[in-house]
DNA sequence: ATTGACATCCAAATCGATTGGGAATAGGCA
DNA sequence: TGCCTATTCCCAATCGATTTGGATGTCAAT
């Protein structure tokens, strides 16, 4: 009750106060302004659901959360929702939030937004190989934006990060130094950074023939498993170099160097993988690679919002270079001289992508 | 077009599909068979925005969640949004998420969300001593929990977690050990966890009168400002233990320890709060304290869905104990034995409250 | 045959905004 | 005065679910 409320007080009908409040040319001038100063004494509000009945559409886009265990501590999605949040503001869109644990709940949380018409979009994270919620979201024909690529044969769009080159030009780093047992702890390759992630590790180390299998773990990217996977990598086969396909991965596997007596940088060279604020704060600071996450999930939504408005998805598809940011947690094999750094953001950063 | 659709396959009228579906005894078996299984056949599901306009609810409720730099590496959004995801959809409650830089946005979110009735209710967490969020939502009677007290003088439902007697043990284990000069690296005092912790230190150091203002300092709760505070600390007062009221000062302020030659647990002791995943593998792993982030959310949900039924406040005010989760970065002012823990995860727990 | 009880069913109004298709009024011009 | 065109308004339908207040029909008791 409220553009009749406006219509009442002025004595005019409920169509006049919606096309002077619209903008339409059809209203005179004086009634116009009328109608505003009313609305504006009332502090008149339009009824989103009402709204939303009429125009048929949602006036909102969905956003899935990965919980359950081990997740908390991944800023990702913190990073992206925050980055979003001012451009949907923008285009007059509310951002809705589910939850679901990979696995069982997760197709069924998609199936809710999509089957309820809840949102007119959904922005997805986190692909993987095989990855049925972009199956399901192409098979409905539901528009959707993902962050990552994935095998699912049919084109969708995507904004992705290429891991590929990083790790790769990460381990050439490490090769630079002399390194010639360089180790890869990975991410379950069910999702598609870490197979990228691995190709590149794969790649760069192929072309000098130092590719061994046994260098080659993969666990859950949790603090625990990096710590316990160094532990198993230092009795199995002692490599003198470590890519970490994250951070927490990265930060268990110094945790592990130290327990041993080791130290990263010096004994064993360590690169990480996200940048996460502490990475300055390790002891020595990790060397990792650095994504532009905020970046990446603002042209995300100008994707969706495209894709909204009736855009094709083919040009739909951007792959954008990661950073690598050098700090002490890697070197040569044998001891290097180390710059001191008193602060932990006098890092500097050099760019893999022209 | 879906009641009616149903109701014309059927040649029934809209009501009773209505009532077949929403379980009135207002129609025959036959019929309410007949419409089941046309329903369920055309996978029928209701227009979310025809029964919010109709009910004249949003069948939602809101976070805003604070962006902006420093924000992101802080898991208590994602915890808090992970539990509360699985409590929402039991209530068919959707959750809407805005984001607002502290300041001059913010309130402007709250008054978004309210005045256009995008959602029912409000979840808050952070809250300030002086809290314009609170005050705002009191005024207009809207429902709302707060995750922390406020000094607003009206009633508010509220869950907290009670820092100060977290924080007052957290010192006096300290003190047990035979520290002296134990210094403190706080939060902004604008808010309210930090005042609450902030007490617990004063109120365990004022007893035995080791108080002195120049063991107190005041930053954003960073790594980087942990680190800055630590070294400042180091060269004005020296002290042998530091309470850190975040995991993230604590870390910093460790790395402060490290580059000036000493080691946490051993030179000094130090105390964090948050109990981060990665407060296991910093070296030494972090004694810090631990709250139930989850149990908390959830609770706030219940007591939301409460007011939202309509309510009363009386009551709805809750403070639960905190958890002191001892590690090794804590000792005796001089070096003591230190048992060396093989995983991360092995730390035991003490609980402050019975 | 009348009445009452009960079981089924439905027309129409309602929520609030939007919009296509006119209708009414005023002014201009012959 | 009569006709035409612009300007300014508004009626009524629409989106889809819900709900009020009956309407209809059946059967048994009186």
């Amino acid at each position: 009750m409220s553009l009749a409320r406006i219509a009442r007080a002025l004595g005019v009908s409920v169509t006049t106060v919606s096309r002077a409040l619209a903008g339409y040319g059809d209203v005179a001038a004086s009634t116009r302004a009328r109608v505003l100063a009313e609305s504006a004494r009332i502090a008149y509000h339009p009824n989103e659901a009402a709204r939303r009945l009429r125009r048929g559409r949602a006036e909102a886009i969905g956003v899935v959360l990965p919980s359950g265990p081990g997740q908390y501590d991944d800023p990702f999605f913190l990073r992206m929702l925050s980055a979003i949040g001012p451009v949907l503001d923008g285009a007059k869109l509310d951002l809705l939030v589910t939850t679901a644990r990979p696995g069982a709940d997760e197709l069924r949380a998609y199936r809710h937004l999509v089957e309820n018409r809840k949102v007119d979009g959904i922005l997805l994270a986190r692909t993987r190989r095989h990855d049925e919620r972009i199956a399901y979201l192409l098979d409905q024909d539901f528009p959707f934006v993902a962050h990552g690529r994935s095998e699912e044969p049919r084109a969708f769009p995507y904004v992705d990060i290429d891991g590929e080159t990083a790790c790769r030009a990460a381990t050439e780093r490490l090769l630079a130094f002399g390194h010639t047992s360089i180790a890869m702890i990975n991410a379950s390759p069910g999702y598609m950074f870490a197979v990228h992630r691995h190709a590149g590790w794969h790649a760069a180390l192929g072309a000098p023939g130092l590719y061994r299998p046994a260098l080659y773990r993969e666990v859950e990217p949790t603090e625990e498993n990096g710590f316990l996977a160094m532990k198993d990598l230092l009795v199995t086969d002692a490599p003198t170099a470590v890519l970490c396909a994250t951070d927490r991965i990265a930060v268990g596997a110094m945790h592990a160097l130290t327990h041993a007596g080791l130290r990263a940088g010096r004994d064993v060279s360590l690169i990480g993988y996200d940048d996460l604020s502490l990475a300055s704060y390790t002891d020595p600071p990790l060397t990792t690679i650095a994504q532009p996450i905020e970046r990446a999930a603002r042209r995300m939504v100008e994707m969706l919002l495209a894709r909204i408005g009736g855009a094709a998805i083919a040009g739909m598809q951007e792959i954008w270079p990661a950073q690598i940011v050098i700090r002490q947690s890697d070197g040569g094999p044998v001891p290097v001289e180390q710059t001191i750094m008193l602060q932990g953001d006098t890092s500097h950063e050099t760019t893999l992508h022209p």
